[in-house]
RNA sequence: GGCGGAAUAGCUCAGUUGGCUAGAGCACACGGUUCAUACCCGUGGUGUCACCGGUUCAAAUCCAGUUUCCGCUACCA
C-alpha cells in the first residue's frame, strides 16, 4: 500500500533564544507537507531539531552563569522551550535530533576523521585580524577603523592553526549539480548561488577552530571543536543513523527527499552540504527547497527591532490550526510574505468563520432541522448538482497538482474554491423553500446530502493544514474513518446515503476585527511603567542650563555617518554656530532649514565624525516596541533666536 | 561595484510560451435571502499594467534604456 519513502527535513534551529513566528512557519510548512505525504500513503520520515554548538551558545550561558548544557535544555527542553511550541503547533515529526546528542556526537567525529583520511580535510592556518581581549578574529571588512567592531580597541593580524574543508575541489560537480535538474528550488536561487559563489571560485571552508570549547571536540587533535557547518548538516544523516547505532533507517530513508530551508541558508545547503556528502560518498539529497521569509512591515523580523512575533500567543488566542492555516495559505512557500495582525484576522474570518466553519454549520443544522439529525436515503437530483458535483469530484486532482510543487497556498485556494461554490449551491437550491412541501422532501435529501459530501471532500483535503478542526468536522458530518482517506477524496459520494450528523460547537468565531486588534496592540505593548521622575534639583541647577532659541541656518548630513546631520545655526550671537545631531533617521536635512529649535549652548565641545559639535538640539525621547522614536523640539518661528528658556 | 528579483484596482496579489472589452480575494456601496457564526448569494472597476523608446497585425507579456524598492554578494578610498 506505501508508494514508497519519503524524507523531509526542517533546518535544525540555533536555540540561542526563543523561537519566533518565522520558525514556526517553516516547521509548519513541513509538517504540511508532511502530513500531505502521509496521507498520500507515502512512508513518510519527519526530522527536525536543534543546532546547540557554537560560540554564540557558549557566551550566552555564560551571561546566564549556567553551563551551554543547562542554557541550551532550557531553551529546547525547558517551558514554552522548542519541543513545547512543536506540540502547541501540532507538528508530526518522528524524530527530534539534537547536536549534543550522544549518537550525533559520534557520528560527528568519525566523519570528520572519515574525511581528513580521505585528504579532504588538511590542516591549514587560519588568517584574520584577531583582537585578543575578545578572542575573536575579524576579516578587514568587518573592521571599524581598523578596530575591533565589539570592544573598539585594536586588532593584530594572527593566525591560528585550523583544519579546512577542500571545498573547492568540488565546484564543478557542485554547479553541474545546481544547474541540472531540480535540486534547488525556487529556480531563482540557482543563479545567485553560481553567480555569487560558484563562479567567483570557492574557496575551502574553515571547519575547526579552537577559539572556544562548546562544541563537537576533533578526537584527534584536542584542543579543536568542529565548525558548525559539519556539525550540523550532517544532521539529516546521522538521525537516521549514519555511522552511529542509535538508528539503522539510514538506508532506508537516505537519501532525504527535500530540505526544507529558509533563504538565508541556502548556501549552506545547496553547496556545502553536497560537496560533503561527495567527500564521504553519499548520495545526494533530492531537493532543496528555500522558502522565503514572514516580514514585518515590509522589514525582517529581528529580536534587535523587537518586532518578533510571537506564536504561543497568536496560536492560543485564535487556535493552532486557524494559525496553522493562515501561515499555508497567505503566502506562497517560495516568497516572502508580510505578516499582520489585521491579514491573520481577515482571513480568519472570511475563510474558516464565514466560509468553511459556517457552510458546515447551515448544513449540518438543516440536516437536523429538516430530517432530525439523520437523511433518508430517497434521491432527486436536478441538473443544478452538476457543476457542484463535478467540482468537488476533481477537486483532489487539482489539489495534487499544486502540493507535489510545494503550492501550499494554491492548493488550499481550490478547496476554498469548492467551499465557496457549496454556498452558493445553498442559494441556488433554497433547502428552506423545498423543506416547506413534504413532497420535496427527497429533493431536500439530495441538496444537503451533496453538501454534505462537498464538505466531507474539502474537509479531507485540509487535513494537512488542520488536522484537529478536521476530525471535529468529521465529526459533525458523520464521516466514519473509511471515508477520511486520501482515496476517498475522489469518490463523490463515499458517504452513507442515510448519513446521520452531529452538531458541535462552532470551528471557528467571528472575530471583531477592530476590538481585537485594539487587544493585541495592549498585549504586544504592555502600557510601558511611566518612565519614573528624576530626584529633585533646584532652581539654581536648572538656571545653568543656557538653553536658547536658535534657527537653522542650514543642514546636511554627514558624509560617512548614519546618524549624524550638521546643522549650522542662528543663536542671536550673529556666529553661525555649528551642532551635529545624531537624528539623521527621523529627519531629511533639507525639510529642517528655517526651522525654530531649541539648543543647549553650554556643554562642553565635542568632537563627531571628526568634527566640532557645540551643544546639543533638544528633542522628545521615548522608546517604543523596542524602536527608539523621537521628535526634534519645534517652536512657534515668531519666537526670534537667541531667547533664552527658562 | 557585481549578480538576481520586483513594480498590475484603495489593500494583498494572479496573469504559463505575445492574442478577446486586464483578473481574483479583501475592503466599500446597493439589492436579495433567512438554513446558518450580523452569515450567505447577486450587482457595482474611468487600473496612464512604474517611466521612455522599439519590434509586431497585436505588448502587462518580447527587446534597449531610465527610475524606485528588495535580495544575495563584494569592496572601497
Amino acid at each position: 500500500m506505501s508508494k514508497g519513502k519519503f524524507y523531509i527535513t526542517t533546518p535544525i534551529y540555533y536555540p540561542s533564544d526563543k523561537l519566533h513566528i518565522g520558525h514556526t512557519y517553516c516547521t509548519v510548512a513541513t509538517d504540511t507537507i508532511a502530513r500531505y505525504k502521509r496521507m498520500c500513503g507515502y512512508d513518510v520520515m519527519f526530522l527536525t531539531g536543534t543546532d546547540e554548538h557554537g560560540q554564540k551558545i557558549e557566551e550566552k550561558a555564560k551571561e546566564a552563569q549556567v553551563t551551554p548544557q543547562q542554557f541550551v535544555d532550557n531553551i529546547v527542553e525547558g517551558p514554552k522551550g522548542v519541543k513545547d511550541l512543536w506540540k502547541l503547533m501540532n507538528i508530526s515529526n518522528d524524530r527530534f535530533i539534537r547536536t549534543t546528542d550522544d549518537y550525533h556526537v559520534e557520528s560527528i567525529q568519525r566523519i570528520f576523521k572519515k574525511m581528513y583520511d580521505n585528504g579532504d580535510i588538511y590542516k591549514g592556518a587560519y588568517k584574520g585580524m584577531y583582537c585578543t581581549p575578545c578572542e575573536s578574529f575579524w576579516t578587514e571588512s568587518q573592521l571599524v577603523d581598523g578596530k575591533c567592531p565589539d570592544c573598539g580597541r585594536p586588532v593584530r593580524y594572527a593566525e591560528e592553526e585550523a583544519y579546512f574543508f577542500k571545498l573547492s575541489k568540488y565546484a564543478k560537480p557542485v554547479q553541474d549539480l545546481l544547474e541540472t535538474g531540480t535540486f534547488l528550488e525556487p529556480a531563482s536561487r540557482v543563479n545567485e548561488m553560481i553567480n555569487n559563489f560558484i563562479k567567483p571560485g570557492l574557496e575551502d571552508l574553515c571547519v575547526s577552530r579552537t577559539s572556544f570549547k562548546w562544541g563537537i571536540p576533533v578526537d584527534f587533535d584536542p584542543g579543536h571543536v568542529v565548525y558548525v557547518w559539519v556539525d550540523a548538516l550532517f544532521n539529516y544523516a546521522t538521525g537516521m543513523g549514519y555511522l552511529n547505532d542509535r538508528y539503522d533507517d539510514y538506508d532506508h530513508y537516505w537519501p532525504a527527499d527535500v530540505h526544507m530551508v529558509g533563504k538565508e541558508i541556502v548556501r549552506f545547503h545547496s553547496i556545502i552540504w553536497p560537496a560533503m556528502l561527495m567527500s564521504v560518498g553519499e548520495p545526494m539529497p533530492k531537493k532543496v527547497f528555500g522558502h522565503g521569509w514572514l516580514l514585518l512591515d515590509g522589514g525582517k523580523m529581528s529580536k534587535s527591532k523587537g518586532n518578533v512575533v510571537d506564536p504561543y500567543l497568536l496560536a492560543e488566542r485564535y487556535g493552532t490550526d486557524a494559525l496553522r492555516y493562515f501561515l499555508m495559505r497567505e503566502f506562497p512557500l517560495g516568497s516572502d510574505g508580510n505578516f499582520s495582525n489585521e491579514a491573520l484576522i481577515s482571513r480568519i474570518n472570511t475563510d474558516l468563520a464565514n466560509d468553511f466553519g459556517n457552510l458546515l454549520s447551515r448544513t449540518v443544522s438543516m440536516v437536523e432541522k429538516y430530517f432530525d439529525g439523520k437523511l433518508i436515503a430517497d434521491r432527486e437530483s436536478d441538473p443544478l448538482d452538476d457543476d457542484l458535483v463535478g467540482m468537488a469530484s476533481s477537486l483532489r486532482d487539482r489539489y495534487e497538482n499544486e502540493m507535489d510543487h510545494f503550492g501550499t497556498q494554491a492548493a488550499a485556494t481550490e478547496v476554498f474554491k469548492v467551499l465557496s461554490r457549496a454556498n452558493k449551491y445553498v442559494d441556488e437550491t433554497a433547502p428552506w423553500v423545498l423543506a416547506r412541501d413534504p413532497e420535496k422532501k427527497p429533493r431536500l435529501a439530495t441538496v444537503l446530502y451533496n453538501l454534505l459530501e462537498a464538505l466531507r471532500i474539502c474537509v479531507v483535503l485540509l487535513q494537512p493544514y488542520m488536522p484537529d478542526t478536521c476530525v471535529k468536522a468529521f465529526e459533525q458530518i458523520g464521516a466514519p474513518e473509511a471515508v477520511r482517506t486520501w482515496e476517498s477524496a475522489s469518490e463523490f459520494g463515499a458517504l452513507p446515503a442515510d448519513v446521520a450528523v452531529v452538531k458541535g460547537d462552532t470551528l471557528f468565531p467571528r472575530i471583531d476585527m477592530e476590538k481585537e486588534l485594539e487587544e493585541l496592540e495592549n498585549l504586544n505593548n504592555p502600557a510601558p511603567a511611566a518612565e519614573p521622575v528624576l530626584p529633585d534639583v533646584t532652581i539654581d541647577d536648572f538656571a545653568k542650563c543656557d538653553m536658547r532659541v536658535v534657527k537653522v541656518l542650514s543642514c546636511e548630513a554627514v558624509k560617512k555617518s548614519k546618524k549624524l546631520l550638521k546643522f549650522s545655526l542662528d543663536d542671536g550671537s550673529g556666529t553661525p554656530r555649528q551642532i551635529l545631531s545624531g537624528i539623521a533617521a527621523f529627519y531629511k536635512p533639507e525639510d529642517l532649514v528655517g526651522k525654530t529649535l531649541v539648543a543647549i549652548l553650554n556643554l562642553p565641545n565635542r568632537k563627531m565624525m571628526g568634527q566640532d559639535s557645540c551643544g546639543m538640539l533638544l528633542s522628545a525621547v521615548k522608546e517604543e516596541n523596542g524602536e527608539e522614536k523621537l521628535h526634534l523640539l519645534m517652536l512657534d518661528d515668531a519666537i526670534p533666536a537667541g531667547y533664552r528658556l527658562c
